[in-house]
DNA sequence: CTAGGGTTAG
C-alpha cells in the first residue's frame, strides 16, 4: 500500500518537474533570467535536466559564474550538464576555462567536439581545431563540418572554408550561409551574390548576411535594395539596415527603419542610441537613452561614449557614477574620454577603481601615455599586462617612434610574436617620420619575408624614403609592385610617387604620374611644382601654378614656397616678386617664415641686398635662421662683409652648432683679408661647442644602397674613390673650374 | 537540458 502511494505521488510530480524545466529554458532564452531563477528555487525537487536548464538560462545571459556555481552543486552530473557549462564559458569568451573543463570531462560525445572546434578558432588555434575534427569518427555529423567552415571564415582564411565545404557531403542551409558570409566578409558581393543566386534555399540568415555586406563595403543602395526583397525580415535584418544608414550620416533613414520596428528589444534601441552618438546629436541620445525601457551595458558606454565625443567629460563621469554596476566598456569610454583630453590623472583614477580590466581597457590607458609622450609610464604598464594582445605591442611601437625613440621602437616590434600589418607599418613609417629612411627600406623587404603584402600606408613610408634619398632604382621597384598590387588610383601612394620621380628630377615620370591620377588633389600639385622648382625649372613651376587657379584648385602656403623658390633659382626676380605680392592679396595666404627666406634668397642673389635686409626688418613675424641664414649666403656671393656680419651675429644665437654658418663668416671674412678674424672664428667655433656634421651621400648600385660617410673608412673600395676623386680635382684645375678659396676645417 | 550561420559598443 506505502509502496503504491510512493509511486503514484512520484507520477504526479513527474510532469511538474519536466514542465518547469522547459519553462526554466524558455525563459532563460527570452532573457528573464530572474524569472528563470525564481522558478528553479521554487521548485520541490530537482533533477539533473532542471539544473542544466538553469545552468544555461545563467549562461545565456552573461551569468557564467552564477552557471559554474550550480554546476558545482549538482549532485549527479551527466554529459549534458558538461557540455552545458562549456557551451557557457564559450559564449561569454572564457574559451580558457571552456578548455579547462574540456581536459576534466570524463566522457565526450559530438556535442562536445563541436564547441571544442568553435573554441579553438576563437582561440586562433585553426591548426588544432582542424585536427581535433580530421580526429573524429565517423559519428561527425553537419554541425562538426559547418563550425569548422565558420571558423575558417571568421578568421579570414576563405580559400581553406572553400574547399571544406566542396568536399562536404550533405550540406545544409548553415553550411550555406557559413560560406555565404565567407564571401561578404570579406567584400566579394559579386562572386557571393553569385552564390546567394545558386542556393537552393534560403532563410532570412542568408539575406541578412547579403544586407550586411552591402552594408559594409557603403553599398547603402543594394543594401536597401536587397533589405526590401526579404520576404520576412526579422529585427536583425532591420538592425543591419539600421545600422547601414548610421555609418553612413543618413540618421532620419536610421530612425525611420527603427520606427518600422515593432518588436523592438535592447539590440535595436542601442543601435538607435549609437546612431545619434556617432551623428554627434547628444540631446537626441539622451532623450532615446532616458526612453529606453530597458538597458544594458552596451547602452550604458554608449551614451557615456556620447558624452565623450561632444567633450562633455563631466557629464560622461556623473553618467558612469550612476550605473548601476561595473562594466569595463563604460569605464574604459571614460578613460579614452580623459586620454584625448590629455587629462592622465583622471584617466589613471578610474583605471585604478576597475576591478578586472580587460585587454581593451589596459591598452587604451597605455595609449593615453603614448600620446602623451609619457613612453616609461606606457612601458611601466605593458610590463604588468599578464594577456597582451597585437594592439598592446603596437601601441608600444607607435608610441616609441612618436617619441622619436626608434632603437626601442625596434627592440619592441622584435620582441613580439606574430606581427600583423599594422605593426609593420607603425615601425616601417616611424623610420620615415625619424629620417632613417635606409632602416624603412630595410623593413619595407623584411616585411615581404614575413609574408606581409604592403597596403596603402607601406607604400607611402617607402616611397617617401626614396624620394628623401633620392633612390630613384629603389623607388621604380616600389612602383612596379604598386602597379602590381593595385594602388595606382590610390591618392596618397600617386602624390608619395609624383614625390620621387620630382626629387630624383625624372620630372617627365612625375607628370605621368600625375596625370594618370582620377582627381588630384593640392599636394599632387605642390609636389609637382617644388619638384620642377627643385630642378631649376623655374618657369615651369609657376606655369603650374597658374594651371592649378585655373581648374579651381586653391594653392596653400607649401605651393608657395614651391613656387618661390623656383622664381629664386631661376632668376626671375620680378614674378617672383609679384608671386609674393600676389600670395597675400589675391589668396590670402599669411607669409610664414620659408617664405621670407626664398624672398630674401631670391633678392640676395641678385645682389639687391639692402632691399633684402629691409624685408627682413619689416617683416611682421620673427626672422629664423633659415631667413639669416639666406641672407648670410648671399652676403658671402656679392662680398658684403658688413651685412653678412649682422646675419652671422643672428645666426650664432639661433644654431650655435651649426658649423656652415660660421665658415661662411669665415670665408666671407678671407675674401676680405681679415685673417685675424679667421683665427678667432675657429676659437668660437670650438667654444660654441660647433662640431662638423659628418658629411653623407649614397649612391644606387646594382639595387643596393651604398652610404657614404666622410671619414667612415668602413667603404671597401675607398682607396679606389679617393684616386677617382683626385683624378677629378685635378681635371677641374686644368678647366679652372676651382672656388677661389677653400677653407677646410673637417 | 547541450553543438554549427546573421545584429548593437570599446
Amino acid at each position: 500500500m506505502k509502496q503504491g502511494l510512493k509511486s503514484l505521488g512520484e507520477r504526479a510530480r513527474r510532469p511538474l518537474v519536466f514542465d518547469q524545466n522547459v519553462k526554466i529554458t524558455q525563459l532563460g532564452k527570452l532573457g528573464r533570467v530572474e524569472e528563470a531563477a525564481k522558478v528553479f528555487d521554487r521548485m520541490p525537487q530537482h533533477n539533473t535536466v532542471s539544473y542544466n536548464s538553469m545552468i544555461s538560462a545563467y549562461a545565456k545571459n552573461g551569468r557564467v559564474s552564477d552557471a559554474r556555481h550550480l554546476f558545482d552543486k549538482i549532485p549527479s552530473r551527466n554529459l549534458v550538464s558538461w557540455n552545458t557549462m562549456i557551451a557557457g564559458y564559450l559564449h561569454n569568451e572564457r574559451v580558457d576555462k571552456a578548455c579547462e573543463l574540456f581536459d576534466k570531462m570524463p566522457h565526450r560525445d559530438v556535442f562536445t567536439w563541436t564547441l571544442m572546434i568553435t573554441c579553438y578558432t576563437r582561440n586562433g588555434e585553426l591548426e588544432k581545431a582542424r585536427e581535433l575534427f580530421d580526429l573524429l569518427p565517423d559519428r561527425k555529423n553537419r554541425a562538426c563540418w559547418n563550425a569548422m567552415i565558420s571558423g575558417y571564415v571568421k578568421k579570414g582564411r576563405f580559400e581553406d572554408a572553400r574547399k571544406l565545404f566542396d568536399e562536404m557531403g550533405d550540406r545544409d542551409l548553415v553550411s550555406w550561409n557559413s560560406m555565404l558570409a565567407g564571401y561578404t566578409r570579406n567584400g566579394k558581393m559579386c562572386l557571393g551574390l553569385r552564390f546567394f543566386e545558386e542556393m537552393g534555399e534560403r532563410d532570412v540568415v542568408s539575406w541578412n548576411v547579403m544586407v550586411d555586406g552591402y552594408v559594409e563595403v557603403g553599398d547603402l543602395d543594394s543594401a536597401w535594395q536587397f533589405f526590401q526583397r526579404i520576404p520576412n525580415p526579422n529585427i536583425v535584418s532591420q538592425v543591419t539596415m539600421l545600422c547601414g544608414f548610421s555609418r553612413n550620416g543618413r540618421i532620419q533613414d536610421a530612425r525611420r527603419v527603427f520606427d518600422q520596428i515593432t518588436n523592438k528589444n535592447v539590440v535595436s534601441w542601442n543601435a538607435m542610441l549609437a546612431a545619434y552618438v556617432q551623428s554627434y546629436q547628444i540631446d537626441e541620445a539622451v532623450r532615446l537613452f532616458t526612453q529606453m525601457p530597458e538597458k544594458n551595458a552596451v547602452s550604458w558606454t554608449t551614451m557615456i561614449n556620447g558624452y565623450v565625443r561632444v567633450r562633455k567629460l563631466n557629464e560622461a563621469n556623473k553618467l558612469l557614477d550612476s550605473m548601476p554596476y561595473n562594466n569595463v566598456g563604460a569605464q574604459t569610454a571614460m578613460i579614452s574620454g580623459y586620454v584625448q583630453s590629455e587629462r592622465m590623472d583622471e584617466a589613471r583614477q578610474i583605471f585604478n577603481k576597475i576591478g578586472t580590466r580587460d585587454v581593451v581597457c589596459w591598452n587604451t590607458m597605455i595609449a593615453g601615455y603614448t600620446h602623451c609622450r609619457r613612453m616609461d609610464e606606457a612601458l611601466h604598464l605593458f610590463r604588468q599586462m599578464l594577456q597582451k594582445n597585437i594592439v598592446s605591442w603596437n601601441t608600444m611601437i607607435y608610441g616609441y617612434a612618436q617619441a622619436g625613440r626608434m632603437d626601442e621602437a625596434r627592440k619592441i616590434f622584435e620582441e613580439m610574436g606574430e606581427k600583423n600589418i599594422v605593426s609593420w607599418n607603425t615601425l616601417i613609417s616611424g623610420f620615415t617620420q625619424n629620417g632613417l629612411y635606409v632602416d624603412a627600406l630595410g623593413s619595407f623587404s623584411l616585411m615581404a619575408k614575413d609574408g606581409k603584402k604592403p597596403d596603402q600606408s607601406t607604400f607611402v613610408s617607402g616611397l617617401s624614403s626614396c624620394a628623401n634619398l633620392a633612390a630613384l632604382q629603389v623607388g621604380k621597384q616600389l612602383h612596379q609592385i604598386v602597379m602590381k598590387s593595385g594602388y595606382t588610383n590610390d591618392l596618397f601612394v600617386s602624390n608619395a610617387l609624383i614625390s620621387v620621380y620630382a626629387k630624383c628630377g625624372r620630372m617627365l615620370s612625375a607628370r605621368y604620374v600625375f596625370n594618370d591620377v582620377d582627381s588630384v588633389d593640392v599636394i599632387s600639385w605642390n609636389s609637382l611644382i617644388s619638384g620642377y622648382a627643385f630642378n631649376g625649372y623655374g618657369e615651369e613651376a609657376v606655369k603650374l601654378l597658374q594651371e592649378m587657379t585655373v581648374k579651381a584648385i586653391t594653392p596653400d602656403q607649401v605651393t608657395f614656397v614651391g613656387v618661390l623658390s623656383a622664381c629664386s633659382h631661376a632668376g626671375l626676380i620680378d614674378q617672383g616678386l609679384n608671386l609674393f605680392r600676389s600670395m597675400n592679396e589675391e589668396f590670402c595666404i599669411e607669409p610664414l617664415p620659408e617664405h621670407y627666406a626664398c624672398m630674401v634668397d631670391l633678392l640676395g642673389r641678385a645682389g639687391r641686398l639692402e632691399e633684402a635686409f629691409k624685408l627682413v626688418r619689416e617683416m611682421k613675424i620673427e626672422a629664423n635662421a633659415g631667413i639669416w641664414g639666406a641672407l648670410l649666403s648671399a652676403c658671402r656671393i656679392h662680398r658684403n662683409l658688413e651685412l653678412g656680419c649682422v646675419a652671422a651675429e643672428k645666426l650664432s644665437k639661433l644654431e650655435p652648432c651649426k658649423t656652415s654658418n660660421y665658415v661662411l663668416l669665415s670665408n666671407l671674412h678671407a675674401e676680405a683679408g681679415r685673417w685675424d678674424e679667421v683665427e678667432s672664428m675657429r676659437t668660437l667655433m670650438r667654444e660654441g661647442g660647433a662640431e662638423k656634421q659628418p658629411g653623407c651621400s649614397w649612391i644606387e648600385d646594382k639595387n643596393q644602397l651604398h652610404v657614404f660617410l666622410s671619414d667612415d673608412g668602413v667603404q671597401p673600395q675607398l682607396p679606389d674613390i679617393s684616386d677617382t676623386l683626385n683624378n677629378l680635382t685635378a681635371q677641374m684645375k686644368t678647366c679652372s673650374f676651382m672656388p677661389e678659396t677653400l677653407h677646410d676645417y673637417v
